[in-house]
Order: C-alpha cells, then structure tokens, then sequence
DNA sequence: TTGTACTATACCCGATGATGATATAGATGG
DNA sequence: CCATCTATATCATCATCGGGTATAGTACAA
C-alpha cells in the first residue's frame, strides 16, 4: 500500500532528541534502551535522554513514518522478551538529510557574521 | 556591579529561535522588527519568526543575560519613538559558541554514520 | 487632514515538546 | 530469593512556539 509522506521540510526543525535518534538508529536497528545508551556514548554523556523523553519522541516518531517497529528480532540470541526494535524508514533518512541541511546552513551563517570562529 | 552567570553549557540545546536572534545580533545592534527582518532575509524566507516567538524569545534573552537593551539609539536619525534596541552580551557570544560546538558535534556524527553525506 | 498601509511592540491562548517522577516487570547474578 | 540492572511506559508539569489579536506611532499621498 502507497502512502502519503509530507515534505521532509514541514518537519523541521526537528527536536534535538529526534536527531540524536535518526543517528542512533543508522547504522543498525536498536531497541529503546540500546537507543538511550549509544545516544549517550556518542556524546560522551551530555545527552542522556530521559525514558519519558526516549519513549514519547519514538511513538511520535512512528506516527511520522521516520522509524518502524520490527517484527523479528535482529538479535535472535537475546532472551529478552521485553526488548521492542526500531529501525529507520528511507522517509526518516531523508527527514535527517534535511534537518542535517538546515543546521549546517545555520552554522555557516553564524561564521559569517563572525559570531563563532570559522573554523570549529 | 557583578553578575554571576551560569555556564554556557547549561542553557543548551538553545531553542532554534535564541540561535537565529543570536546571529540576526552578531554584526550589529538591531531593533525587534530588524531582527524579524534579517532572520527571513538571511535564511530566504524559511524561517518567519512571528511576533510572539520573536518577543517572548527576546524577554527570555534579557533574563538569561544573553541581550541586553541599548539606552541610546545606534540611529539618532530614526524618528520612530517605540523602537527599542538589542545587542549581544559578551555571555551571549559565549553561549551562542558553545551552541554551534554542540551543533558540529551532532552534525558531525551524522556523518559518521552515514546517515547524510559527506560533504554539504 | 484624513485615511490607510506599514512598522513596531506586546500579550493571550492553545498545541507541541521536554523532563522528573513514578510504575511495572523481566533478566541477571550472587 | 533477593538486589540490581534492564526495559518499556505513563503522568504531571513546565518550556517553547506560533496564530491571532490589540494598540499605537510613522509615512505618505489623496
């Protein structure tokens, strides 16, 4: 069945946890915990993302078509009847692709002005 | 008399709104409408900051320490009486770079994972 | 001098997003 | 069998954002 995406622009911009989210999930599928810890190593623990805040974007997230729930587990070892996996859809991606635009147009501007060094 | 500021840190991730305000600020001192005005000029009409979130935004800005209003006018010439003026702090530069390091942190990441292209 | 279009600041209110606290329960290991 | 970690989830509350509206000074020309 076809269904109807909107713009990946009309998104934007994105919450700062749905961004570090679309990054966690892309170079493999994780479930929300998995999320939350790769989240935080990535930034070396600046962002630790609260369960409410990790759970209320993943279910928004889904709504919006930028992730799925897998039906099997990648992970068949894993005992663990409670972990739920997410992965990306090709619409998240380009929803990321946009954001990523936006944020290093904002970045460029903000080096023009000579508000932040040129060179970070 | 002196103030004690928190750091820079704590008041990230800025909402997108402070960090347009902040670069609309950067080369010169502007009043409310000018900064409506270069915000849409500089990102080609993406982003129209409306009245409300153009000055709640300013008022949380004062209070953070982040602009600060100008006594004088920087144009003696304007004969319009309800202009009011804002520029940067020396706390606002520092906490307008420490945002765009989180942000090149996050972009950078990106990257790494594939999840955007290389080079935009 | 009147009107009307534009500039400018300001606030109310509803929608959305972020987060601390809390709840529930399976997994793990001594 | 008990403590601790893992894992998902919701609630209540606060912050952010923007549409709509109000108010009023400015500019300009009919």
């Amino acid at each position: 069945m076809k269904v109807e995406y909107p713009s990946p622009d009309s998104l934007l911009p994105l919450p700062a946890a749905t961004f570090h989210i679309l990054v966690a999930l892309a170079d493999r599928d994780r479930h929300g915990y998995s999320i939350m810890q790769d989240v935080a190593a990535r930034t070396s623990g600046k962002v630790q993302l609260s369960a409410a805040t990790l759970y209320s974007s993943i279910r928004r997230m889904l709504e919006q078509g930028l992730v799925e729930e897998l039906r099997d587990s990648p992970d068949p070892d894993s005992q663990d009847q409670r972990r739920r996996y997410y992965g990306l859809t090709a619409f998240g991606r380009k929803v990321a692709a946009a954001e990523a635009q936006r944020l290093t147009a904002m970045l460029s501007q903000a080096r023009e002005t000579g508000l932040i060094p040129k060179k970070i």
